[in-house]
DNA sequence: CACCTACGCTACGCGCTCGTAGCGTAGGCT
DNA sequence: AGCCTACGCTACGAGCGCGTAGCGTAGGTG
């Protein structure tokens, strides 16, 4: 059912990477999409709910990779979260839904979700580093993360270096040194 | 001259964190600033002109601390940072700031060009720590910053964590540790 | 065939913001 | 005193986005 579901959150997600979150406006899916606003106005209430709608489809949770090593899952991880930021739909998505949970609670809660859903795989991979003796047991799992993500994001958003392959090799390689230094 | 200039500015900083930067009307700014529209026409071409110019008087470079060893002079300079995210106009300025370079080359611009001068004395501090063989000469000093100031963003702006004291210490800790695991 | 669902189109009233025009005034400087 | 700068206020036309109402229609289902 609903059709043209597909076509408006397709138009959305443009409109967001081009335009950001407040100017994405229904009447502009409405014009992108081909669809007719009412028919965007009887499937959504309001600009927040298609928005919040659009953007939690498209952000997916990373699979858990497994591959053997910390190294190698950590590879798989960051090299993913890379290249969503790079090329993927999350690249002007990102910021965005970091500034607007900064001041409306709706988008705080989605931003919140949708991190917690992506850290869980590596979580996991560094539970099992931890199980394998390539993390000391005392480590605090968050502090890696954030000392993992953190760059590939100030990278990307801020030093406006290139976040690429060799990038995350040396980085996933320095914290692994920093954590494990003999 | 100008004497409403300095009502203006703070005005429009308290919308841009409270709204964000496309909500930060001019007329919001006359009616919170007490100032007339008329008059602040007279000073602005525009609204992007007006918020460039709030950002830009805003955001100030930090000082080079020169404590003496490259951890003291981290840790005064990611404190700094930390308190300014927690506390400060920058505080969703940034995340505001980010989100609009990525669509105006206004705002990227200024967020280049303000990046830059905040990056000004980590990599100071960063070449003294090389001169005085606290880090290998091969370093990126890049590279570096990017461990650095990564984490404590991604804390602050993802993770949702707490940036203190505790954290940029233990990050600053790692990061030295991992390029100088002797 | 009758029906029902999903959709399109036009039109509307409302509010906000833009940027400008025109006119009045207080305070400092000469 | 005279002047000039910076400012305030009101008003305006235009555009856009909101969310809704009313009516028409294609296509699939019983």
């Amino acid at each position: 059912m609903t059709r043209s579901r597909a076509a408006v959150i397709a138009a959305t997600l443009h409109l967001l990477a081009e335009r950001g979150i407040t100017a994405t406006t229904i009447e502009a899916v409405a014009t992108r999409s081909g669809v007719a606003k009412t028919t965007i106005y009887r499937q959504w209430d309001s600009q927040l709910t298609l928005i919040l709608d659009a953007i939690g489809t498209t952000l997916v949770t990373p699979a858990d990779p497994d591959t053997g090593t910390l190294r190698g899952d950590l590879l798989h991880l960051l090299g993913g979260l890379a290249e969503a930021l790079n090329t993927g739909p999350a690249a002007s998505l990102m910021p965005a839904l970091m500034d607007a949970a900064e001041r409306d609670p709706a988008f705080a809660a989605l931003h919140r979700r949708e991190a917690t859903l992506r850290h869980l795989s590596v979580h996991t991979a560094i539970a099992r580093g931890i199980d394998r003796g390539e993390l000391p047991a005392d480590v605090d799992p968050a502090d890696v993360l954030d000392l993992l993500a953190g760059p590939v994001f100030y990278r990307r958003l801020v030093s406006a270096g290139t976040v690429d392959r060799a990038f995350t090799e040396r980085l996933i390689d320095r914290v692994l040194t920093a954590y494990a230094p003999h």
